[in-house]
DNA sequence: ATGCAGTCCTGTAAGC
DNA sequence: TGCTTACAGGACTGCA
C-alpha cells in the first residue's frame, strides 16, 4: 500500500510515541510474512530501548540501544500500531511486543501479508534484506546520477521509477503523478529521454513527494496513520485513479494502461508520447 | 538487460 | 440477494 510519503507519515507519527521506550515480550502469529522471522529473534528484543525511528525507502527502521535494528516494511496493507494491551488485537495481527512500563504494545497488522519484519543484529552490513541494492533517497539523487541511470536503461521510464535500486521510495501513485507533472509519457524509454526532461522529472518527483508528505500521504482505501487518521493527497491526484476523468489541466480524458505490470495513468495530451 | 506472467495474500467493488 | 471476477499503494522469481 504505502509509498514513501505514507511511510514517512507513519514514521513521524510513531516517533514521539515510541522513542525511548523499551520493548518487552514478543509474540508472532503462525503466519509468515514476506521475510521469514527467525524465532531466535524473540529473545533478543526484550529490554531493548528504541533510540531512533527512521525511514529508508519504504522501510521503517527502529534502531535499538545496542546498535541492532528492527525493520518493518508495510507492503500493501501493513500497519504499525501502538495499542492498549487490553484492546483485542485486530484480525491479521502478526507481531505484538509489549512496551515496558506501560499498558501499551506495538503491533503489526497486515491482511495481505506482503509486508515484512526483519531483525538485524548490531554490526550487520544491512538493516533489512535489500538494503545493499537500494538506490538513493530522492533528495540525495544528483541530477547527473539520475540522468545517467535513466539513459542507461532501455525500458519504460515508469518501470525505471518503480525500480527501488535506482530511486528509493517511489511507487505506483507517485510515479504516475511525477510523470504527469513533468509531462513525460510513461511508456517512453529511459534511453530516449533528453537531459532537460530527466531533470524536469527529477524535480517533479521531489515536488510531488514533498507535497504528499505535507498532506500526510494518500488514503485510497485503507491507509491510516496514528490511530485512524487519513492522508489527504488523494484529493490532489492529477492522474492516478482518475481513469476517464477530465485532465485538470486540459480536460482530455485520462488514460489508463498496464505498464511494468502496474496500472498506469496519464494524460495523452499533456504527456506526449 | 528487459518485459511479462505468475507468485505471495485478503478485501472490496463491480458485474451478472 | 447472492455468486464470480477483477483488481489493489509491493516486490520477488522464473522464463522467453
Amino acid at each position: 500500500m504505502p509509498e514513501l510519503p505514507e511511510v514517512e507519515t507513519v514514521v513521524r507519527s510513531l516517533r514521539p510515541r515510541l522513542l525511548h521506550r523499551q520493548l518487552g515480550e514478543v509474540r508472532l502469529s503462525k503466519f509468515s510474512l514476506r521475510e521469514k522471522w527467525n524465532p531466535k529473534w524473540n529473545a533478543l528484543l526484550p529490554g531493548k530501548e528504541i533510540v531512533s525511528i527512521e525511514r529508508r525507502g519504504k522501510w521503517i527502521l527502529l534502531a535499538l540501544a545496542d546498535g541492532s535494528h528492527l525493520s518493518v516494511h508495510l507492503g500493501m496493507t501493513g500497519r504499525l500500531l501502538i495499542n492498549s494491551a487490553a484492546e483485542a488485537a485486530k484480525p491479521h495481527t502478526h507481531f505484538q511486543a509489549n512496551l515496558l512500563s506501560s499498558t501499551e504494545e506495538l503491533r503489526f497488522v497486515d491482511p495481505r501479508r506482503f509486508g515484512a519484519l526483519w531483525y538485524a543484529a548490531a554490526g550487520s552490513d544491512t538493516r533489512f534484506p535489500a538494503e545493499a541494492a537500494m538506490g538513493p533517497e530522492p533528495w540525495q539523487l544528483t541530477p547527473g546520477g539520475f540522468q545517467e541511470a535513466v539513459q542507461a536503461a532501455k525500458r519504460s521510464i515508469k518501470a525505471i521509477l518503480l525500480d527501488q535500486s535506482i530511486i528509493a521510495g517511489v511507487g505506483n501513485i507517485y510515479a504516475d503523478e511525477a510523470l504527469f507533472q513533468s509531462r513525460v509519457h510513461p511508456t517512453l524509454l529511459g534511453s530516449n529521454l533528453k537531459p532537460p526532461h530527466i531533470e524536469k522529472l527529477r524535480k517533479a518527483i521531489l515536488k510531488v513527494l514533498e507535497r504528499a508528505i505535507e498532506k500526510h500521504g494518500s488514503t485510497i482505501i485503507n491507509f491510516y496513520y496514528g490511530d485512524e487518521e487519513s492522508g489527504g493527497f488523494q484529493n490532489e491526484f492529477m492522474v492516478y485513479d482518475r481513469y476517464e476523468a477530465p485532465c485538470k489541466r486540459c480536460k482530455t480524458a485520462i488514460q489508463r494502461i498496464r505498464l511494468a505490470g502496474r496500472s498506469t495513468h496519464f494524460c495523452p495530451l499533456c504527456q506526449p508520447g
